[in-house]
DNA sequence: TTGAAAGCGGTACCAA
DNA sequence: TTGGTACCGCTTTCAA
């Protein structure tokens, strides 16, 4: 059956199908494969400079662009690695840590791929994600019980790394440990002499990932000792901000462990509108070390937070990639530092 | 030639191939098309209940997924809209819209993909791009030319939407009137009785796709008055910040548009820091109105950006995919109000 | 140096 | 109700 190349419209721009390599091929006079081998720049094979010129120019005339898919297909395998988009609000610390990955990844001629439809199960969002045959995946643990790895490891992936605190059986973990983030904040408060902590802890579902494990971490350091944590939930509002700093005084306070910067500015905020003085009546302490911190009258005492570099994980992908057998590795991902300013 | 089915590793977990419909169709003793049909729940053919039970048995106990790539090669087309992932930090309101975007896309059934992988050159990218054949692209218009714009089109994208300031040839336009951002916070200004007027363009790389807009529109603002708009590079540190309010003096400005609220904060800090007195000694006015604007003291003054709704953006793609053959259209996008607060 | 042809994994037409 | 089969676009072996 021959395609029909020009359905004979003759006023409307005629709508081209895509051009195929086919089409290259007639256009240049030769077969497929040589089309194939002349734009693979294929080593073992030598064609000739005219043949070679013609065949190019056929593809330029024609705007031929290859099929990944076919080529995928075929192969039996692709450069894709695919991450779920972040199902919480990204802040700039995790932007700037994806861009870097990207970038690393695409030297080493991976194509990096944020998957953006959440399903509502967890394995069937894995089941999605395996449709696409990626070579490696990488996702939050909390999108990826050990039967999500499996489908994928099934699937063809050939590595499979978790993000998250805990690591999932089968997968490579990037342990992020939240928990010493709030273990950290929190000891340092004790340090500094404070006994009844307060702990924020967002109202916002999607920040549960991060801040349930924070406040286990708080509630870890002062395990044994005089002190107290005291679950503060807080909405990112001023109203609810406001609401909380009103009752401030009957909570008997004396520091809190604010979640992150973000969450510590509304408070601090709240509790200075309120005629509180800060470290005096409530000691601060935020997490993440952003900018606004350090601009804030009292300095936002944080902890901040390292992440691998871009390069170094994109490398342990690819040695993952490389050697699908290995034994399942642990990283610990997240250097957990606290910064003394001047709010505690 | 036939696949070795499992490589004779007599201890190591035997790493099955990855399962084929052929595969579900053998164990469960029917045909391809009788898997496919199964699977796909075709209306068009009655399968008896007791193979269908057969098939899905079959699929679940060998944990088939289907290969997207062979499926989309044979239909001929996709439904995956393919976004490049932004080269600029995504701040909170870009976030929030793709977030929602993505929702609404996926509530339509199409798969929203985010290409990571930047290409040197504009045209590369859109190769890049079509060569997994999106049904829809949406992509910032300073990363798409016409040329690239044709590339994909031509390779068969039914839909290119560009988001930017210009409108793209051949391509649906969200146009997001930066200008305006300017304009507005410049004129606000004005209004304000502010006849000197800084600019601050960011360092960072980026961020000229926004900043170049703004500034323009600033000085669109005061053409024809007897206002003087100058640019002020700044770097987002405090350092820069304050080397830029050591000489703020020396500038004789009584008005500064910040570029956003997070450099407007940076900046109002440092000249706070010098012992100037805000507005008193220099108005400042942010953009994207973001939280921080609000706890800053004074409040910060900031022009609210109101972006499309994802569910009316994802209904225009939707269209536009529809009706391949239609018109660019134009769509603004940006709606800009000033904010005044207290910083102004 | 080039071409013919098989086959990757699905889908859908046609026949049984 | 089910099976056989052609075909989507590309790569790669084998022959010429």
């Amino acid at each position: 059956m021959v395609q029909i190349p020009n359905p004979p419209s003759p006023d409307s721009p005629a709508p081209r199908s895509v051009p195929t390599s086919a089409d290259v091929a007639r256009l240049a006079g030769v077969s497929r494969a040589t089309v194939s081998y002349v734009l693979n720049n294929t080593g073992a094979v030598r064609i000739s400079e005219p043949t070679r010129r013609r065949v190019h120019e056929a593809a330029r005339e024609l705007g031929y662009v290859p099929h990944a898919a076919a080529r995928s297909l075929r192969a039996g395998h692709s450069r894709m690695v695919l991450m779920p988009t972040p199902s919480f609000p990204a802040g700039p610390l995790y932007t700037r840590f994806l861009g870097e990955l990207q970038w690393a990844l695409g030297r080493l001629d991976y194509t990096v791929v944020q998957y953006g439809t959440a399903a509502p199960h967890e394995e069937d969002a894995a089941r999605a994600w395996a449709e696409l045959r990626p070579v490696a995946v990488l996702a939050p643990a909390s999108d990826l019980g050990p039967r999500g790895v499996d489908v994928l490891k099934r699937s063809g992936a050939r590595a499979v790394l978790t993000l998250g605190p805990e690591p999932v059986d089968g997968a490579h973990a990037l342990l992020t440990d939240q928990e010493g983030v709030g273990r950290g904040a929190t000891r340092h408060l004790y340090d500094r002499g404070r006994r009844s902590i307060g702990v924020v802890v967002p109202a916002e579902s999607g920040l549960d990932v991060f801040s349930a494990p924070r406040l286990a971490g708080a509630r870890h350091a002062v395990e044994g000792t005089d002190a107290t944590v005291t679950v503060l939930p807080l909405a990112y509002e001023e109203q609810d901000a406001a609401r909380l700093a009103a009752r401030w005084g009957s909570l008997g306070l004396d520091a809190v462990f604010a979640y992150n910067d973000e969450y510590a500015m509304l408070l601090m905020r709240a509790l200075q509108d309120e005629g509180l003085d800060i470290p005096g009546d409530a000691a601060v302490i935020g997490a993440d070390d952003l900018m606004l911190g350090r601009l804030l009258r009292p300095r936002l005492s944080t902890v901040h937070l390292e992440l691998p570099a871009g390069r170094d994980l994109a490398a342990l992908v690819d040695r993952a990639v490389h050697d699908p057998g290995a034994p399942p590795e642990r990283h610990k991902v997240l250097g957990a530092t606290v910064v003394h300013r001047e709010s505690s």
